[in-house]
DNA sequence: CGATTAAGGGAAAACCTTTTCTCAACTGAG
DNA sequence: CTCAGTTGAGAAAAGGTTTTCCCTTAATCG
C-alpha cells in the first residue's frame, strides 16, 4: 500500500479522428474530409464534425501525416557555434521564414567531433527532415561533417559550402566598404583597421576592401593589423598603431565588436576620446556588446536574421521540388551607427 | 527546351525494410526480427539479413517506428533566452543526458508573444515529443506559454516553475556563499555587494546569503547596492562605494559578469588596482566576458550543463512512466576562480 | 513408425491519417 | 417510368515498422 499513494501522473490519450468520427457518427474518411476542406459532404454535417472535433480537442498526430505525405515539416539546424552568437539570430530567422509554412527547426549542436556530428546528422534523416541548413562559427570554416549526397536539400548559411551546394554568406566586403566610407564621409583621414588572424578568408576580403575605398578617396592606407578575434589584441593593436613616431590614426575600424571593445580601453587608457580624438567602428553588431561599450559602439551588422530568412525560403522552395542554382549567395551588411564612431561637426 | 537544361536534383528514395527483406529473400516481419534481435532465426539467416541491410544502407524510418510506440524519442526544449546564453549550455547538458538513450532536443524558441508561443507548443504537441523542458532567461521568470495539464510530462531548468511541478534550479544563495567565503579566506576585511534589480527573486537570495556569510564571521555587511544587470550599473556602483568618506571596500561581489566588469573598469579609472586593492567576484561565469576580462574575472559559475543534464535524467524516467516528487531542487554553483579575486599572500 | 515438441519463418493487425475509388440514393429530363 | 448525371458518404489502400499469433517443417522420443 505504502507504494500506492504516490499518485502517478496519468496523461489522457490523444483523441483521434477515429474518436471525433465514432462521436459525429461518420466515418474516419468523412471526417478527415470534413476537417481538410476536401470532398463533398452537406454543409450541415461538415460543420457538425468540426464542432465534434473542437469539441474533443482533436489534434491531428503529425507522426502520421507525416509518414503519409513522406515529409516531417520539419527541418534541421546544424550548427558547431558553441555560444549561439551566429546561430541563434540565424535560426530566429529561419524560423519566421518557416512558421508559415507550417514548419519547425531542429537546433542540432555538433560538437568538432565528426564522429558524433555524423551521428546527429543521420538521427535528423531518419526523423525524415524535409531539409538541412547547415551553418557555423565562421564564413570560410567548414562544419565537421560530410553533407554532401544527402537524401534531402542542404542549404549552407553562414559557413563554407559543399561546392554544387547554395550557400548564404554576409558580404563582409561590403560591410567594410560601409565602415569605411561612413569614416570618410565623416571627416577622418587616416583610418586604420585592426582584425582577426590571417586563416580566415574574410579577413582578406574585408581588409581588400578597405584598401579599395582608401585608394578610390586617395586617404593613405595604413597596413592591416592583423592578430586575433581578441578583445586582448585590440589593446596590443592600439599599442603598435600610437606608439610609433608616425602621424597617428582618427579611427579604427575593427574585425569584430571584442576587438573594438579592446581598441576603446586602449584608447581611453592613453587619454584619447572616442569619438573625438579617435573614432571606432565594430563588425558583428553583437549588440550585448556593442551596448554595453562606453561609447556605445557603431558596428556592422550581418543581417543575420535576414539572412537565416532567405536560407529558409530557399530550403523550402527546393524542398518544393524547385530547382536553385548553386552557387554563393552575399547578402549586404548594415552599419548601426551608436556613437563610438563620432558625427558631423554641423550635424 | 531552355528549361531542360536545369539538372534537377533527384533524391534516391529512401530504402525501407521491404526492400531489405525482397532483397534477403524474407519476408519483412523476419527482417524487422532479424535487425531488432527479436524472435527466433538461425544466426546465419539473422546475418544475411543484417548484411542485406547494411549492403542497401538501410535504416529504419523513425516516423513509422515513433508512430508505432506512441513515442517520438525527441524532447522540446522552450526557451525565451535570446542570446542563448543560459539555454544553449543547458541544452548541451539535456542532449548529453539524452543522446545516450536515442533521444534527440528540439529548441523552440518562443518569444514573449503568448499566442505564438502557445502555437509553438501544440506543434510540438503534434509532434508527440515525449516531454518538454522549460527554461528562461532568469529563475523567477515564467515562460509566457501554459504548461499546466500538458498530455506530455514538463520538467522546469532554471525557470520559475508552476506549482507542482519538478524543477531544477541553482543554488545561488550558496553561490553567493561561496564567494563571500573565498574572499574571506583571502583575507578580505571589507566585502560589497553589487547586484541586479530588486523584482529577482535571486537578488534577494543572494543578498540573504550575504548577509548570513558576514554575520557569521564578524565581517561588517555594507549595504548591498541594487542597480541593473548592466556593465553601467557596475560603474555607478562604484562611484557610490568610493566616493564616500567611509572605509573602503577590498572586495566586490558583484551579481552577474557584466557589472563585475563595468566594476573593475571603474576601479582602474580610479587608480585601484584589481586584484591587489580590490577583489572582484562576478557571476554566472559567462566565459567569453569573464576571459575577455582585464585581468580574468573569478566568477560564480551556476553549472548549467549538469543542470540539464539533471533535467534531461529526470524527464526520461518521467516518460518512463516513473513518478517524480514535484517540488524545486536546487544544484550547487562552483566557483570558477581566476585572477580577480586575488590570491593568499604566502599563496 | 507415429506422435509430440521445438524451431524457423510468415501473415496480419496495429499505429493514425489521407486519398482514391466505389456505391447507393436521389434529382431532373425525356 | 427510365436513364443519365449528380450528390453524399463509406471502404480500402497507402505510408513503414513492430509484434502477436499461427503454420509448416524438422527433430526427438517412445
Amino acid at each position: 500500500m505504502a507504494s500506492d499513494d504516490q499518485p502517478v501522473p496519468v496523461f489522457p490519450k490523444p483523441v483521434t479522428l477515429r474518436d471525433v468520427a465514432a462521436q459525429a457518427g461518420v466515418s474516419v474518411a468523412t471526417a478527415s474530409k470534413a476537417l481538410n476542406d476536401q470532398g463533398r459532404m452537406t454543409a450541415e454535417t461538415r460543420e457538425r464534425i468540426r464542432e465534434t472535433a473542437r469539441g474533443l480537442g482533436f489534434r491531428p498526430n503529425s507522426l502520421a501525416q507525416s509518414l503519409l505525405r513522406r515529409r516531417s515539416f520539419t527541418v534541421g539546424l546544424l550548427t558547431n557555434d558553441t555560444y549561439g552568437r551566429f546561430s541563434l539570430p540565424l535560426m530566429s530567422g529561419i524560423s519566421d521564414a518557416l512558421v508559415d509554412a507550417g514548419v519547425s527547426v531542429f537546433l542540432c549542436h555538433v560538437e568538432e567531433d565528426p564522429r558524433l556530428g555524423q551521428l546527429h546528422v543521420e538521427a535528423m534523416l531518419d526523423k525524415r527532415v524535409d531539409g538541412i541548413i547547415a551553418t557555423g562559427k565562421r564564413i570560410d570554416r567548414h562544419l565537421p561533417v560530410d553533407l554532401s549526397n544527402l537524401r534531402v536539400p542542404v542549404i549552407y548559411a553562414f559557413t563554407q559550402p559543399d561546392p554544387d551546394a547554395v550557400a548564404f554568406v554576409s558580404d563582409d566586403g561590403g560591410g567594410a566598404r560601409l565602415a569605411i566610407e561612413h569614416f570618410r564621409r565623416l571627416g577622418r583621414k587616416r583610418i586604420a583597421h585592426v582584425t582577426g588572424p590571417a586563416s580566415f578568408a574574410v579577413v582578406h576580403e574585408r581588409a581588400r576592401a578597405y584598401r579599395a575605398v582608401l585608394a578610390e578617396t586617395g586617404l593613405p592606407v595604413i597596413e592591416p593589423l592583423l592578430g586575433a578575434w581578441s578583445e586582448a589584441w585590440g589593446h596590443e593593436a592600439v599599442a603598435r598603431l600610437f606608439d610609433g613616431s608616425g602621424e597617428r590614426p582618427d579611427a579604427v575600424f575593427c574585425g569584430n565588436d571584442q576587438i573594438a571593445r579592446g581598441v576603446i580601453d586602449a584608447l581611453r587608457e592613453r587619454g584619447l576620446g572616442v569619438p573625438d580624438d579617435v573614432g571606432v567602428i565594430g563588425f558583428d553588431n553583437w549588440e550585448i556588446v556593442a551596448e554595453a561599450t562606453r561609447p556605445p559602439l557603431t558596428s556592422v551588422d550581418m543581417n543575420l536574421a535576414a539572412l537565416g530568412r532567405e536560407a529558409g525560403l530557399t530550403l523550402l522552395s527546393l524542398v518544393g521540388g524547385k530547382p536553385a542554382t548553386p552557387g554563393i549567395r552575399k547578402l549586404p551588411c548594415r552599419l548601426v551607427v551608436r556613437q563610438s564612431c563620432g558625427r558631423l561637426p554641423d550635424g
